[in-house]
DNA sequence: TTGCTTATGAGAACTATTAACAACTGTAAA
DNA sequence: TTTACAGTTGTTAATAGTTCTCATAAGCAA
């Protein structure tokens, strides 16, 4: 019913190029990804994800998800404690401050660190694939 | 039956010492962690460790081991894909490289970027209380 | 040796995630 | 538009890793 907005036409118009079939469940979870500026697990997402498009379930949040990771479009992280939470990659590449008391996710990026991360992968005889850098915090007094 | 080993009897002091009480499964288990010079996973330290104390169970390994990590006597790892992997915390610190063909996994230690990891967080306003960096590496042609 | 308290083994329970499978539904072609 | 088929879905079961429960066993200080 109603048109749709121009996100959802451009969402849909790249899964199709993909050849990934556009679903209302996809649909819904790609708006969801969208809207969410925090790093939400898979559980959470589908809580957002059921108020636009009630039938979804968590198996295929979790199955779309993985699709979604292989395609590029979001991340998954895997924080301490807890299980995995996402987040769209539509942004450049940064890691991750963890508010140790708060649970708050802090983005940050450093080319020093990923320069210096390469270096000692060379030194080695290895070239780094990915990286995991997670810095667990607390705010100082 | 014999005497004690000296590396034995120190743990057991040190155990004593904390407060812990010192059971032949526990013994079995510290022996087997001083003995590896790998990241072994619960399952692996659980084998091992039946071969010195054939009585222990995978449930006292789980126990054993977080009770010393509360101690600071060991260290967690959760690298991806698998469960966690542990290893003694006897040495200097240091962050991992992960073979993503062999699984091999490389200790170094970078000065530089722990510096550089503070910095950050202090102009975030925030102080590092322990982070985690792991490069997942290939070896290059 | 006693007595109290902690540790243990066995197996159930739990959490996060994936798999199986029959029913359903995009999509492209007719 | 209808058809036809391959991809997708919800439900439920299964899995992996880890923790919990509880009755029994065993450190350790007195």
């Amino acid at each position: 019913m109603g048109g749709e907005s121009e996100k959802t036409e451009k969402m849909t118009a790249a899964l199709r190029k993909a050849g990934i079939r556009v679903t209302r469940q996809r649909i819904a979870l790609l708006g969801v990804l969208a809207d969410a500026d925090d790093h939400p697990d898979a559980v959470e997402l589908h809580d957002r994800a059921k108020q636009i498009e009630p039938t979804v379930s968590l198996a295929t949040v979790y199955r779309t998800l993985s699709v979604l990771e292989e395609s590029g479009v979001v991340h998954r992280h895997s924080f301490e404690g807890g299980g995995a939470r996402f987040e769209t990659s539509h942004e450049e590449h940064h890691d991750h401050i963890l508010d140790v008391d708060t649970g708050e996710v802090i983005e940050f990026q450093s080319d020093k660190i990923e320069q210096l991360q390469d270096e000692i992968a060379r030194e080695l005889g290895y070239e780094v694939v990915h990286h995991r850098l997670e810095l667990y915090c607390r705010k100082k007094s």
